[in-house]
DNA sequence: ATATTATAGATAATTAGTGTCCTTAATGGG
DNA sequence: CCCATTAAGGACACTAATTATCTATAATAT
């Protein structure tokens, strides 16, 4: 059915409440203010660790922070921290028998630039990268402050702060 | 992984080899064509028939045909009569609590708008989609003509002949 | 009538996605 | 130094989607 993964969500909506924190904040937290379970959640957080879009401190007051300015993580960078790279079209390499329905496996052996139709796929995908590639968390978080109400808004950021203050 | 499935390409290996060919052809030889098998192919062939991208006469003799000119089928047609035309983002609407982190049951039964990060998504996939609306059959058909040898379109040519003349 | 071919449904096999649990390692506070 | 806390990683379980097979049925040309 070709979708993205819930770990896209989850993380976006983590990333996106991170940002006005100037503190680490952990995985319980976080986990608690989608009510989605931590264990999941976590492993979500060791890819974008890894990817270098947040950086862990283990231990007390430790938890996750981001590694840049959200203006320079873009949703495309989360998205293949998540999923990974593999592109959405893989061929079968059906080609030697379906477009020659025989040998050429002479050229087979030289991984040389793929066949028109994958080619095709690959770059309608990269339409779909380049539009992700534009759109930041900065973007994301500026404009959430513009379209959600006054009042979500706020309750939002007290419910941050209380955790914070836990700590 | 979020790919396309096989089907897809089985698609498309079998139209682009169904345009020159102005009799029906059966899922036995497409399917012997591309060395994958009979059964499933079927399956794919059953919803490219139900998008009405092929027409399908059954008994002996019998088989698929194009419904309309290989000029107006596009990719994206092929893309959603196989895959379905599920959006590639399906928000689990963790909203309530992610960004409220209480009721907004008020908003979440009129199903407006979706929110900012689903509707960035449903943006980067029609981006994706815009592309693959712009490149035909006939397109993939003409393109090949050039780019593949003469040689391995004369024997692909010569394959299809022969089974038609066998039927 | 018969052989051929598509359609549909049931079901199996395989793979990917989601989620849990438990152990280890790092860290800060007492 | 010891302890509570937190991330990382591995093993595993569960679920859902994908791919594939098989069988029965209906339509068709000869
Ligand atoms: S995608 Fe291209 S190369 Fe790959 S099997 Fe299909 S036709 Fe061949
Ligand atoms: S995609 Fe948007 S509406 Fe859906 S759960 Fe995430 S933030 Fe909420």
């Amino acid at each position: 059915m070709m979708n993205f993964s819930v770990g896209v969500e989850y993380a976006l909506h983590c990333l996106v409440n991170i940002i006005p924190l100037n503190r680490p904040i952990g995985i319980k937290d976080l986990a608690e203010f989608q009510g989605v379970s931590e264990s999941y959640l976590s492993k979500i957080f060791t890819k974008l660790a890894k990817a270098r879009i947040v950086q862990s401190t283990p231990g007390v007051k430790g938890g996750y922070e981001l590694t840049k300015s959200p203006k320079k993580i873009t949703f495309y960078d989360v998205v293949i921290a998540i999923e990974g790279s593999q592109p959405i079209f893989q061929c079968k390499n059906i080609i030697a028998k379906a477009f020659t329905n025989e040998a050429l496996e002479a050229e087979e052996d030289e991984d040389e630039v793929p066949c028109l139709i994958n080619r095709t796929m690959l770059e309608a995908e990269q339409q779909m990268y380049n539009f992700l590639k534009e759109k930041t968390l900065m973007w994301l978080r500026e404009t959430l402050d513009n379209e959600l109400s006054p009042d979500i808004l706020e309750k939002n950021r007290e419910w941050f702060q209380k955790k914070l203050v836990q700590n």
